[in-house]
DNA sequence: GCGATAAATGAACAAATGTTCATATATGGG
DNA sequence: CCCATATATGAACATTTGTTCATTTATCGC
């Protein structure tokens, strides 16, 4: 017997007109991508704690280390990638850096979530 | 010259008290890992296009498959991926299975997500 | 029942992601 | 100046994640 792909509702449309409405107010893909960048970010342990922490006081990565029970360079490594986004920043006092957050508007997404992972 | 293991911020802590202080208020590890799956599920471009399609009207897969330009094989993984969070849910029409949102409050997190992406 | 097709799924594969380890850089104290 | 140490970083590695492909299941029309 033939192999054949399962290619049909791939070609195939069962409502056109749906499909051709909705198109037309679909998120663009540049939206859809910085949407999926953000949440992305978030979606990762360490990096939530890091933020919650953030978002009490400011933290040197020596504490945050001490206060996560994880490995400086780890925090390191996810402070510089939340330091890309914008969304910590860091303040050098002599061997120290104080990281802080750099945009409180991230906590609002944070309360969303924490609704809705408390709603369910 | 010997190897040392970057081992100092692991044990050591420069301001203690605030360790302290923040460990008692931290996140526990269950809400994180909520937390996490949550917005690690909104990390990622089609099931966004796709719960943002849902939030429209409802879809079956072949539909989302023809919307999104994505095999209906990989729409299948993303629904089910979806169905497991309880974010959708399935209604059986004959061979067709309509798709719609099952968790409107994930809406409230995707506002805030895009409010967050177009003011930066 | 049989053939067509919408949807689901397991397995293999590919790509992205996060951690660890070793090392480098920078700064303050002696 | 050294030396200790707070932070940063590159590379290797392991894990997770998402897609594709082949196949299966379920349901409709004939």
């Amino acid at each position: 017997m033939p192999k054949r792909k399962n290619i049909f509702c791939d070609t195939h449309v069962i409502d056109r007109e749906k499909v051709e409405r909705i198109s037309k107010i679909m998120l663009d893909d540049s939206t859809t991508l910085d949407l999926a960048e953000i949440f992305r970010t978030l979606g990762d342990s360490t990096r939530i704690k890091i933020l919650f922490a953030l978002s009490k006081t400011e933290f040197c990565v020596c504490d945050l280390s001490s206060l996560l029970n994880i490995s400086s360079s780890a925090i390191s490594h996810q402070l510089r990638f939340l330091r890309a986004l914008r969304l910590v920043k860091p303040a050098k006092k002599g061997r120290i850096v104080h990281y802080s957050l750099d945009d409180k508007h991230i906590l609002k997404l944070f309360e969303e979530g924490l609704k809705h992972v408390r709603h369910k």
